[in-house]
DNA sequence: ATGCATGCAAAACGTTTGCATGTCT
DNA sequence: AGACATGCAAACGTTTTGCATGCAT
C-alpha cells in the first residue's frame, strides 16, 4: 500500500502539483478498498470514515491516480466509470457475473500472445486492451439450475 | 438486409408491439449504414434523408433493435453508446485505433477457444464477451514515425 | 375504439467546470 | 505571498421519462 502511495506522491511532485490532505486521504481509502470503485462509491466510503472531500475532488483525484498509473479505469459496460488498483497488480481480464455482479480477475499468457499475433497480422501496434467475459459465476450458475430458470 | 428487417419485425410481433413507420425507417437506415453508429449520428443520418423521427424514438428503437438481436451495443470507451449490426455478422473483436478513431474487426478462433478454457477453469458459464485492443493502426503507426512523435 | 408509439420538453444521470475561498509551499 | 487545490453549484452531454397527441391494430 505504502509503495503505491509513494508512487502517487512522486507523480504529484514531478508534475509540480501539491500534496494535500484530500489527495492523500482519497488515495489511501481507494487503495485500501481493493475493489473496483465508482467515484460515488468512493465518495460515500470517505463519508463513512468521516473524511471530508467534495465529489469534484474525488473525481479530480481519481483522474490523477489514473494518470499516475496507480489506478486504472475499468469499464464493465455500466453507465458509471470505475477504477481499480493498478499498481502492483499485473494486467488481468475480467469474468463478470451477470447474476451477482461480482467479477473474477483472470489471466492467460496464451491469450495475450494470440492477441499480439492478431495485431501483428494487421500491422496494428497495440498499447492496451480489455477483455471482459460476461456470464454466470459458479454459484450463480448453480442457483439458476436449482430454481429452474432457463 | 431484408432478413434482418424480417427478424426485427418478427421480434416486434412476438412482443405484441406495433410495426410503425419510424421503427422500420430507423431499422433500415441503421442496417444500411454498416457502421458503428451513435444514437445521435443515426438521428442526423435520418434527418439528412429527410426521415422524421424524434431523438427519443431513435433511442427507443435502437434499444429495441438491440433486444431483438439485430443490433448489438458496442462500447469503445467513449462517452457515447454505439450500436453495430449484429444480425448476419459473426462475432468479432475490435482493434481500435487511438490515432484516427477507426477500428478493424477481427476474429480468432484460437482466442475464443482459450477463453472457453479459461472460463471452464473457473466454473464460469460465459454468455458473451468483449475484446477490444487499443493502439495504432498501420497508417497511424507510420504517421507517428514520420512526424517523429514519441 | 383501444392501446401502444411518438415527439416534445423536462428530468435524471454522471461528469466537468467557474469561481470564490482555503491551503500548501 | 503566490500558486494551486478545494467545494459548491451551475453547466454539460447523454439518456430517460411524463404526458398529450397520433397512429396501428
Amino acid at each position: 500500500m505504502t509503495k503505491a502511495i509513494k508512487k502517487f506522491r512522486k507523480y504529484i511532485d514531478e508534475k509540480n502539483l501539491q500534496i494535500t490532505r484530500q489527495r492523500m486521504d482519497i488515495a489511501e481509502v481507494f487503495l485500501q478498498s481493493g475493489r473496483h470503485l465508482s467515484v460515488d462509491e468512493l465518495y460515500e466510503l470517505l463519508k463513512e470514515r468521516e473524511i471530508s472531500a467534495g465529489r469534484a475532488t474525488v473525481f479530480r483525484t481519481l483522474k490523477l491516480l489514473n494518470e499516475s498509473g496507480v489506478a486504472g479505469e475499468v469499464d464493465l459496460g455500466e453507465k458509471t466509470r470505475r477504477y481499480e488498483v493498478k499498481f502492483g497488480n499485473t494486467h488481468h481480464d475480467h469474468l463478470v457475473c451477470t447474476g451477482c455482479g461480482r467479477y473474477i480477475e483472470v489471466y492467460s499468457g496464451q491469450i495475450e500472445e494470440m492477441q499480439e499475433k492478431l495485431c501483428a497480422e494487421h500491422g496494428f501496434k497495440p498499447s492496451s486492451h480489455r477483455l471482459d467475459i460476461f456470464g454466470l459465476c459458479r454459484s450463480c450458475g448453480i442457483e439458476k439450475k436449482k430454481k429452474g430458470y432457463r
